[in-house]
RNA sequence: GGGUAGUUACCAGAGUGGCCAAAUGGGGCUGACUGUAACUCAGCUGACUUACGUCUUCGGUGGUUCGAAUCCAUCACUGCCCA
């Protein structure tokens, strides 16, 4: 994997970049959708292609792990094989479940013991163990294999949870050099900086994660319960750190205006369940604000879904007409405001791009942040 | 015409003398959702009120009772069965 820097906003950090993977290129900044099982929600590969414009997807280690499972991954020849989607992807490293499903699991130093949350079977993810099935996942961009603090946690915690992290860390690089890809192209291995929100944490991660001297380098840990001015600080201390000629990633991040602050302070790397997520819920992100595609207002709203929307289906399918579609539970509602949405973040951060490579990044995002932020 | 069962909030449907503004579903209204155990979850849904609370309701009317959605009488309407 190949990271070229090509612009640097003068009043920012905000940057724009060139990812080129074995699978193709990626502009950055870029937003990820998310494809937990191998497969966007409700989203056909070609609506991803053609109507969002996705560069690159996620998939995750510890749901593929259940099912289908190694063995049929492996048969498959890889998840791009799998599921056919032949741009890149990244995969999640399960760090996530052991924050997300820690009722189900048990922390030790060798690794975490997880209990499926299909059949309660237990698990044991060792660091190592994730290299192994990431190679056979055969993501172009594969993650470390960390605890993901949450964002309340006491600073003992917080301290402990990180030495952990930056044991697993080095197991994960080990296994990961002595190691090679199984389907003929280089996997890249990115390093998490956790720390939860204390600087003096933040900060050792941030150096540690950046003596890696990685294709990339990820921020975790944020957006899971710290306020959103902690999640900004602590974005701005390990930017000053990580390595400038390398990608930047913010896992799990965020709102679109999230987002464009993440972008404004050096993110180059986004990914996010939201627009997925809360487009199934009724949600819809739009540059005039957020709309609640339940609320009554909507009834007889023929016009479109926004003006000008990112994509063709924003012209084709009116307010009304979607509200209608969640009312009565049809399908196609959560195929529209998944596309609607992920359109949405896709031009965002390419506009985002756009206006770093002109040069008035931060007179654009100053315009678009109230917008964004509106509840219509 | 005879018999029988029934009539409860937007719908369905519990409740058979005080703990009932009335269970539970559905529908409706509003909100939440940040490296996806999520087409999920939460609150509200008689009126007025920020709330405490007050008021008006369980087909109509009239009774019995300290007290009625619940008991009695009668009227109206509906389902089913028999002619």
């Amino acid at each position: 994997m190949d990271f070229q820097l090509q612009y640097t906003d003068k009043l920012s950090n905000a940057r724009a970049g060139l990812i080129t993977t074995g699978h193709g290129t990626i502009e950055t900044p870029i937003f990820m959708p998310v494809g937990t099982q191998g497969t966007v929600k409700a989203v056909h590969f070609s609506e991803l292609k053609n109507d969002i414009k996705a560069e690159i997807i996620l998939g995750n280690t510890y749901h593929l792990y259940l099912r289908p499972g190694i063995e049929i991954l492996e048969q498959a020849g890889g998840l791009h094989k799998f599921n056919g989607w032949d741009r890149p992807i990244l995969t999640d490293s399960g760090g996530f479940q052991v924050f997300s499903l820690s009722e189900n699991r048990n922390l030790k130093e060798e690794g975490a013991e997880f209990r499926s949350h299909i059949d309660g079977s237990k698990h044991l993810f060792t660091p190592e163990k994730v290299m192994d099935i990431q190679r056979s996942i055969g993501a172009d961009i594969i993650m470390a294999f960390d605890e993901c603090t949450p964002g309340d946690a006491e600073y003992d915690y917080a301290k402990k949870s990180l030495e952990l992290t930056e044991r697993w860390l080095d197991r994960c690089f080990k296994r990961f050099n002595e190691t090679d890809g199984k389907y003929g192209y280089a996997q890249s291995l990115f390093p998490i900086v956790q720390g939860c929100v204390y600087p003096d944490l933040r900060k050792r991660a941030a150096e540690n994660v950046a003596s890696k001297q990685a294709d990339g380098n990820a921020i975790g840990g944020l957006a899971v319960g710290e306020p959103t001015e902690k999640m900004y600080e602590m974005i701005e201390l390990v930017n000053e750190i990580l390595p400038k000629d390398k990608p930047r990633y913010l896992m799990g991040v965020g709102t679109p205006a999230n987002i464009l602050e993440a972008i404004e302070r050096g993110v180059d790397m986004f990914d996010c369940i939201m627009p997925t997520r809360n487009g199934r819920n009724g949600q819809l992100f739009t540059k005039e604000g957020i709309m609640n595609m339940r609320n009554k207002k909507w009834e007889n709203d023929f016009s479109p879904l926004e003006e000008n929307g990112a994509s063709a289906i924003d012209n084709f399918y009116s307010k009304a007409y979607l509200r209608h579609l969640f009312m009565t539970d049809e399908i196609l509602a959560l195929q529209i405001a998944s596309i609607h949405n992920l359109a949405f973040y896709l031009r965002l951060v390419k506009e985002a791009r756009k206006h770093i490579v002109e040069g008035d990044f931060t007179s654009w995002k100053a315009a678009m942040m109230p917008n964004i932020q509106n509840r219509i």
